[in-house]
DNA sequence: TATTGTTATACTCTATAACTATA
DNA sequence: TATAGTTATAGAGTATAACAATA
């Protein structure tokens, strides 16, 4: 008998103990389904936390903007370059340092983030509605505190 | 006054919100830890997972491991290959069709398992420190609810 | 010399589609 | 016709490395 019952449900017990691989399903959940929520507005989910970033911090340069997002230099070039062609960001100019932008939302960024982040919390409501308010607080708090490398 | 002040922090009181970002922020951590601890036992962090799965349900075909990790079949041909020429698990063949395997692990591959279980408990230790043992299995409990798409 | 932004390139992970051999 | 496995290819996302302009 080498044959796996096809009617037996297959079992991940060896793994569902470790918060990683439930962690990783959760994830994946998210990045599917929100980046389905941005596509329609013209985002991705980078250009997403990017647009909030700027708007936060305005007048950031590139390279902090890249510190923020955790990513390299180079790949905040193209992101910046989405976000302005979509006319959302500006790349204003630093007295003083003809080196590097100041970033800025523009009107219409502004009110595309708006947009976004009603979108994002509803998505956020579907996906997490077997949660209740507090258990979803409790989650995000939780997440917050795992170790940074 | 257009420049940023480079002392001041940069925030993302906007994105913290979200249990998205905090969730991305987690996993992204957990991942590049998880793959330093298993690089030097020669696996990656879906190999790691097809072994469990395999060695969970000792005889299941590529397609039925591919649904396990929901990746697609064709994804399973390189893993499987991968674990079966590290001798860790092998191709069995079915009697009464030979178009599927079953797939089991050698005793090459228990060992391994166990090795990279003990590996991997260690690695979670270290990531999730800050959080006592009630937290961490609530942590692993919720996203275990998050909605699967 | 160091920093900012840029470009070109490569790498990882995964999906899609077309194929073969079996059923 | 349908299924299991395979192959080739492509795409998303990101990193690395070398470069020009400026400090």
């Amino acid at each position: 008998m080498t044959k796996c019952d096809k009617d037996t449900a297959i079992t991940d017990q060896n793994l569902r103990q470790f918060v990683g691989y439930n962690m990783k399903r959760a994830f994946l959940s998210v990045r599917e389904d929100l980046a389905n929520v941005l596509e329609p507005l013209g985002l991705r989910m980078t250009s997403f936390s990017a647009l909030a970033i700027i708007r936060e911090n305005p007048d950031i340069s590139q390279s902090r903007l890249a510190e923020a997002l955790h990513i390299e230099r180079s790949g905040v070039v193209v992101l910046v370059d989405e976000l302005e062609s979509a006319d959302l960001i500006e790349r204003g100019r630093v007295e003083g340092d003809r080196r590097q932008y100041a970033l800025r939302t523009t009107e219409a960024g502004e009110t595309k983030w708006k947009e976004a982040e009603r979108a994002v919390h509803a998505h956020e409501d579907a996906l997490f509605h077997d949660l209740s308010t507090e258990e979803r607080a409790t989650l995000r708090d939780l997440l917050r505190r795992v170790r940074r490398t």
